[in-house]
RNA sequence: CGGGACGUAGCGCAGUUUGGUAGCGCACCUCGCUUGGGACGAGGGGGUCGCAGGUUCGAAUCCUGUCGUCCCGACCA
């Protein structure tokens, strides 16, 4: 490819909505374009890049036993009733009618669809274990599309879905698809984690994150400074911290005032955050009150509250549902909330002792609290949102945060799809039963974006060698030359014969302006064609994640070439 | 959904308060000059000022509506 071909109109100045390097970049390298509110035009920069991307996808999910199908975008909702989600999955599916009045909607995803289709044709185990996938649009109606590809309402997605016999099966499968996703982001070349993640309302065995590291990453994860222990914020378990025993003393209301936050109360009666005991209260998809109470200092870990009160959605209370419990926003503990009220009490603060706690009246709370003692009918578990520094579970040494984008993710759905859409099989035994499914995606744009969060500077992109649209750049410094146009050329002729991706510049710009042109699209190896190439013989090899510039010759370049393509 | 802001040339912005028929930088085209990190000079093309109504002799500017874009709000009550 020449630069004088190729559609990639770089821009100088970034667009003012870009939010995240990613979307900068893209933009400015020419890679892509907006097209509407989270909907963009791969431009042929990126959709290489893509491709390269699927590709790769491809070949590790062939080995692993995949096969690749495609499955419309454009779904019945007959299949997505059956499943009860036609109702669940709310604002965020497209919908739309035909002519007919029928109703469809875009895939968010293809559960439904692909369980619907094995089931018409899977009729015995000896057909079993069956994995199958597709690389194909996804479309869902975000409320706020955000970061350029990072959030987009239509997105690139590697699906596969595996169907087995039985549990045992499952976790065959499972663990195949864990493996080769790990080869896939290796083979990316990107730095990655695979976490413990929150399955929740699929309640499946067990999930993982596949989170390409990044400080710009939405997601939060911890991981182990000593074990490999690694897990969402979400997910990350904590053991119970039991506080330094003390002779429970005598309940007694004190008065408060204007102490509406933890920070206020400890400071008022002069003890530390970690005797306190904080309120916060939720309502359920139901309306009901839930009431968590933690240790001062901690956190809510929503989705463990989720799991634990068996809720589908939790959003804060209103104060009137508060009110109506014999709750007071601000002095809220469990002593005296009307019976009947759902609580659940961190596992950590039912070992505090004396500590202090709101007395659900205004301006007054209880000191010597002992939760053993003085709360009835709570619920206790884990409910605690990880911090940094905490112990990990498995090994007690301390955990560490960081932030990172998930770009794939794996999980059992066991027989959730299955029994509702009547997918069955005959076992060994004649005996008919619901397939075991599993449920493995890649966010295919996503990675793409991922990767340039995790690999750029102040010039541009980085491209790991393996998903670079182009791996060298072939630069004349001055294209008036002729015998340099006619070295770069002939260069330029000799790598594409190599097979190596390669691309001209063959632009009468200045060499600055076609330096900062390849910085910026990232191109991991740039070759200059200067006067010391007609002078001396010598062909200058950057590299672009270094910076590094090693100077091979007209005789041997090729051989360099290669070999510094093998390191990046 | 609630609150806030913005929409003027491909990109970044000024002009709007105080109405008088649109400007700057980059990019683009031509010529000259220049060529190892986004040169310089001269000349040029491009905008129904998001859209639709209204007020006015006259609207980018004032009013109403609408569409779009972006930001903030979602735990310590």
């Amino acid at each position: 490819m020449r630069t004088t071909q190729l559609y990639a109109p770089t821009l100088r100045e970034t667009p003012a909505e870009a939010e995240v390097v990613s979307q900068k970049l893209m933009l400015r390298a020419g890679m892509i374009r907006k097209a509407a509110g989270g909907v963009y035009t791969y431009l042929p920069l990126a959709w290489r890049t893509l491709r390269k991307i699927e590709q790769i996808v491809r070949e590790e999910m062939d080995a692993a036993g995949g096969q690749e199908i495609l499955m419309p975008i454009l779904q019945p909702s007959e299949i997505w009733k059956e499943t009860g989600r036609w109702a669940v999955y709310g604002e965020e599916m497209f919908r739309l009618n035909d002519r007919h009045e029928r109703e469809f909607c875009l895939g968010p995803t293809h559960e439904e669809m692909v369980t619907a289709l094995v089931r018409d044709e899977v009729r015995s185990y000896k057909q079993l274990p069956l994995m199958l996938y597709q690389i194909q649009n996804k479309y869902r109606d975000e409320i706020r599309p955000r970061f350029g590809l990072m959030r987009g309402r239509e997105f690139i997605m590697k699906d596969l879905y595996s169907f087995d016999k039985d549990e045992a099966g499952l976790e065959v499968s499972y663990k195949k698809m864990f493996d080769a996703y790990t080869r896939v982001f290796t083979r990316c070349g990107l730095k990655f984690r695979p976490v413990e993640a929150d399955n929740g309302a699929i309640g499946g065995a067990h999930s993982h994150e596949f989170t390409v590291l990044a400080d710009s990453g939405e997601s939060n994860i911890v991981y182990c400074t000593k074990c490999d222990y690694a897990a969402s914020d979400e997910k990350a378990e904590l053991k119970t911290i039991v506080a330094e025993k003390e002779e429970p003393l005598e309940l007694e209301k004190v008065s408060t005032p204007g102490t509406k936050t933890i920070e206020l109360v400890a400071d008022y009666l002069k003890v530390s955050v970690e005797k306190t005991i904080k309120a916060v209260a939720f309502q359920n998809e139901k309306d009901e009150l839930v009431l968590a109470f933690m240790r001062g200092d901690h956190d809510v870990n929503e989705v463990k509250l989720q799991n634990a009160v068996g809720a589908i959605a939790l959003r804060m209370a209103d104060e009137e549902a508060i009110t109506a419990a014999g709750g007071q926003p601000g002095f809220m503990s469990p002593i005296g909330i009307k019976k009947g009220t759902k609580i659940v009490v961190d596992a950590t603060v039912m070992d505090m002792y004396n500590a202090v706690a709101g007395a659900n009246e205004k301006d007054m709370h209880f000191i010597h609290v002992n939760p053993k003692r003085d709360f009835k009918d709570v619920m206790v578990c884990d409910i605690r949102l990880v911090k940094d520094g905490d112990p990990c579970p498995h090994c007690g040494a301390p955990l560490k945060m960081t932030r990172g984008i998930e770009a794939g993710q794996v999980f059992t759905l066991g027989t959730k799809y299955s029994k509702p859409l009547g997918a069955t099989f005959l076992d060994e035994n004649g005996k008919e039963k619901p397939l075991v499914m599993g449920s493995y995606g890649i966010g295919v744009s996503r990675t793409m974006a991922a990767a340039i969060e995790q690999n750029n500077d102040k010039d541009g992109i980085i491209w790991p060698r393996a998903i670079a649209p182009y791996e060298v750049i072939v630069v004349p410094v001055n294209a008036k030359v002729k015998e340099q146009l006619d070295m770069a050329e002939k260069v330029y002729e000799t790598l594409k014969k190599e097979h190596i991706d390669v691309v001209l510049d063959d632009r009468k710009e200045r060499a600055g302006v076609k330096f900062k042109d390849a910085d910026l699209i990232g191109y991991p190896l740039r070759i200059t064609i200067g006067p010391k190439t007609l002078e001396s013989g010598i062909i200058e090899a950057k590299i672009r994640r270094t910076g590094e510039v090693k100077n091979l010759t007209k005789e041997n370049y090729v051989e360099g070439v290669k070999e510094i393509l093998d390191t990046l």
